[in-house]
DNA sequence: CGAATTCCGTACCGATTGGAATGGAATCTT
DNA sequence: AAGATTCCATTCCAATCGGTACGGAATTCG
């Protein structure tokens, strides 16, 4: 009952997660975000609640969209297919055409003042709950056989996060996708004996 | 002649520095900045110029202080030492008991906003300088017989390159400084022959 | 000592920040 | 059609942003 909202809210959030994907949580302002998104202040305002909660949503939807490599990778079937699909899906999704370059999760708010605390500290969370489930992945493949029983899958998940962390980073420093997939490539070098290399 | 400033420059620029690295270069206000520097306003102005000069001083100092492990790393007579020499350079920079967690130069300004454009654009080309220096040193590697001919001297550049941002960002996420050596020892498992690790 | 010079502190500048109040327009149920 | 309800647009809010104007305090040179 009452008005229908004249705008797609998928549509909005996608427009408000390209442009903190792009600019970070801090370097975007209502304004600025409420045009790209196409409607105004209030509106934002009515259908996200504030800035904090808005960021919420675009992060979720960019863990379920351009991110959702990550949760696909948990399910090949080889730890070292995992750690492909892992390293594979940050170079394509930091270097993608479409989008701006490097990691939401990496770009948003690695430093931010107090304002920017609430993004900061979602996106620390983010990041660290990534690495837990890849870790959680790689201990099934200890149980499974798939990796040796020495084998250390904290440390190993650790590792391949923060290379895929540092692709993020390169892609934000400028550099193509073809050089970041080489950067996977010798990491993955050193991976257990089964390569696989496309 | 004329009065004598009442506070030391140095000392002022590190803490501008330390704040800096601390909480991204907009993600301090004037305000916070000239408090934290023990100094007002005026004074900064006077003495650094505007924010993104004293952001560049910072950084200079930041350089040549916190980060000189990346100058030093390249002495080393081996790659294979370098390499050691920069990931563990940036554990323990990253993870330095008084300092703030993480890397000015991955911190400082990844995304940004128009405004934090200066500072942006100042650290990527800090960490893409940083890597070509890298480059550089592997590619002499090469030319003395300490690499094997056939070794790509970019893409290993490339690679430590990416590790130590990576770990920059994990150290911004919370891990500590011994989970973070473990990942930079995982990373050069895959080096070249000669392990030498402490 | 006095003039020139430089620095410090307060108080303030216009612009922009995240957020909200208000009122009219559009749609539902009755 | 009437009332209730929801949405949109304008306008405004106090607070803060980076950056300054200005007057008094401290120092050196003459």
């Amino acid at each position: 009952m009452g008005r229908p909202r004249e705008f797609d809210i998928d549509e909005a959030l996608e427009r408000a997660m390209q442009v903190f994907w792009e600019r970070g949580y801090e370097g975007v302002s209502l304004t600025c975000l409420a045009k790209a998104m196409g409607i105004t202040k209030p509106s934002l305002y009515a259908a996200f609640g504030d800035k904090k909660e808005l960021f919420r949503r675009a992060l979720e939807r960019y863990t379920e969209g351009p991110a959702d490599y990550g949760m696909r990778a948990l399910e090949e079937p080889t730890a070292r297919a995992v750690a492909e699909a892992i390293l594979r899906g940050a170079v394509r999704t930091t270097t993608r055409p479409g989008g701006p370059e490097g990691c939401l999760g990496v770009q948003g708010a690695l430093a931010s003042s107090e304002v920017g605390r609430p993004a900061h500290d979602m996106l620390v969370e983010w990041r660290n709950s990534s690495a837990l489930r890849v870790e959680e992945r790689f201990q099934r493949a200890v149980d499974e056989g798939d990796l040796p029983r020495d084998a250390d899958p904290r440390r190993l998940a650790r590792y391949i996060m923060t290379v895929a962390f540092g692709i993020a980073v390169q892609a934000a420093s400028g550099l193509g996708r073809d050089e970041l997939q080489d950067i996977a490539d010798t990491a993955l070098e050193c991976w257990l004996p089964n390569r696989t290399r496309d």
